[in-house]
DNA sequence: CCTCGCACCAAAACCGTTTTTGGTACTGCG
DNA sequence: CGCAGTACCAAAAACGGTTTTGGTGCGAGG
């Protein structure tokens, strides 16, 4: 594999060099560069200098060979997210980078080709000891990514929960979305809420579908198996999902998307079924992605200031690294967006 | 900072162990791991049973300290991208992510937070020796990472062109994208066609221009600036620019926008001054999101397969990293796709 | 029988830092 | 003057691999 003909750099400047240039010993050029106390000012400031004047900068890797530390958080993206320019991801990492880097971590990104290789990537990260902690999504009411990382005690946090909760967390509180969505088309009159999912492998689905069954209750109905479908992550997958829900018979009045992206798509599904969105069959969205705002109609959808998870994450994983054990699980309300998908007479189709 | 209280693995196996293990040295135990010729098949099966049994992996960082390879290659996201949701530079990764896993390489993101942060991000990363190679876009014409990185002389890949062109880059033909969209307006009988450009310190904006004037040429037109105006990354963006467009009188029948988002975003602006877009205004876009075809009129613009850029990126830097010094500059052409914003009459107000 | 080359492998040097160890010079106090 | 304590700093030992150096044992050729 790529062989050394391109040499690293060309002729860089070593801690060696550095002292040389000071006239001290290596070992007061590392604790004057940082920022130990027992070093005179005098010769602080003239190595300080010297390093400055040869562009000295540590090499990164040597330390961290040297301190076992990497100082580097990894956040893995699961493909299923990229595929679909789910923006999701995109935002947390901005979020993220902010909070670390003020702790003078570094955020490292790595991605899990498919479903089962998301285990194998995380492998290769810990064991080849690249990474101090490990930051991921996607969660599975069972998920082996969590057995694994917890048997070798290696610092994670997830985004998303799963059946056990033995970790820590940060999460949307899906179980509200639910029941907000419901308590909303129930009081817009309607009585038959069909469910358009996201994968039930994730435990995210679950405890959507969850609140929404505990949203009907409360309203003294009773959730209706045929009105739930399971979509996939394809570009129509609500689309297809619309056509075969309409085919059961037993038709909805209002639909409750677990994304946005699935919403979307029902709503061409809708129109290819003579229906109007938002009009003859109501919609409610979740993630409220940059795009829904400008869909005809707009939607409605829940919404998570994703920066701030990102902000949290580094926060959470910070003091984790910093020696803090407390196991933190935290639950952020999403907020609903109240547009035009779920209720009609606007006059929004211009 | 990050104290070391979290210990990075428990008791990991190093090499040593495995040489103990498999009864010989250290030294044949990377030998015969990193398949050299000049150790015994029976050895090396021995030395690779008690790696195995001892589940042992080689510790990255120490790997990459002596070899003075990071066998990395980094990829650098500008803030703009991410702001908004322009699956652009995700897509590209996952085809690069692709094509160098292929070859034994390791794929890193770093994010700059902003604008200016570019550049110090670019040296923190160098300097600090943590990768083999650079990929990043968003060139301008005058760009300062590239003066940097060829004054060292580090291997670097970019998205997109310079004034200089000195370099190694992957770009798509943007000349050809402004060219084609004239034609196509044109032929639909358009003779006042406006630009609404992405920013002018990118390159690429640039060639769009360029290709446009040379359009219009071509058709015995000549450009009016008066029909032109440069929008910047905000989300209401084309909607602003729409709106000073249509003050300054002069108005035109048809927009050539930058990007999707722009023209999505334009179309809000048409409506406000109620005009529908599609009918009364034509509109091509650039990049085809996977929004562009759910929007209502259905978004005419041009698309280009980003794994394909990402996986031919991966391949450009494998090569170069190889030793194979080639000074690599490619055009792909982008493809129309043709939908409803360019041409009125199609029934897709539903 | 001696020597040379080859296949194999052990020992040691090395990568560039941080951390530990140990020592020197100087100060203040008895 | 002697001794402890302090402030500073040099030398050396890690960190965990890879690469170089230097054999050794054995078969073949002279």
């Amino acid at each position: 594999m790529t062989d050394p003909a391109a040499p690293l750099s060309p002729s860089r400047h070593g801690i060696r060099s550095v002292a040389r240039e000071a006239g001290v010993s290596v070992s007061t050029v590392s604790r004057a560069l940082n920022g130990y106390a027992d070093v005179n000012a005098d010769t602080r400031r003239r190595v300080q200098e010297a390093a400055e004047r040869l562009g000295y900068r540590a090499s990164h890797v040597a330390t961290m060979l040297r301190s076992q530390q990497t100082n580097t958080v990894t956040f893995m993206v699961s493909k299923p997210w990229t595929q679909f320019v789910d923006p999701y991801f995109l935002a947390i990492i901005d979020g993220l980078e902010l909070a670390l880097s003020a702790n003078g971590l570094d955020l490292q990104v790595i991605m899990a080709r498919d479903f089962d290789s998301e285990i194998e990537v995380i492998r290769r990260t810990v064991e080849r000891s690249r990474s101090d902690a490990l930051i991921f999504a996607r969660t599975r009411p069972e998920d082996e990514r969590i057995d694994w990382l917890e048997e070798r005690g290696f610092p994670f946090i997830t985004v998303g929960r799963t059946l056990r909760n033995s970790h820590a967390y940060l999460d949307r509180d899906q179980v509200r979305v639910g029941r907000d969505a419901v308590r909303r088309l129930v009081a817009l009159g309607h009585r038959r809420i069909g469910l358009l999912s996201t994968p039930m492998r994730y435990t995210y689905s679950h405890l959507t579908r969850q609140g929404m069954c505990e949203g009907l209750e409360a309203a003294g109905l009773t959730h209706d198996p045929n009105l739930e479908i399971e979509c996939f992550l394809s570009r129509s997958t609500g689309e297809e999902a619309v056509t075969e829900l309409f085919m059961r018979g037993q038709r909805p009045t209002a639909l409750i998307c677990g994304n946005d992206l699935i919403a979307m798509s029902a709503m061409d599904g809708l129109r290819r079924l003579g229906l109007k969105p938002g009009v003859d069959v109501a919609l409610i969205g979740c993630d409220d992605i940059p795009v829904a705002a400008h869909l005809r109609p707009a939607l409605t959808t829940f919404s998570l200031d994703l920066e701030a998870v990102g902000i949290r994450l580094g926060q959470m994983v910070t003091a984790r690294l910093g020696g803090d054990m407390t196991l933190r699980q935290e639950l952020l309300p999403a907020q609903m967006i109240i547009r035009h998908s779920d209720s009609p007479g606007t006059p929004d189709e211009a």
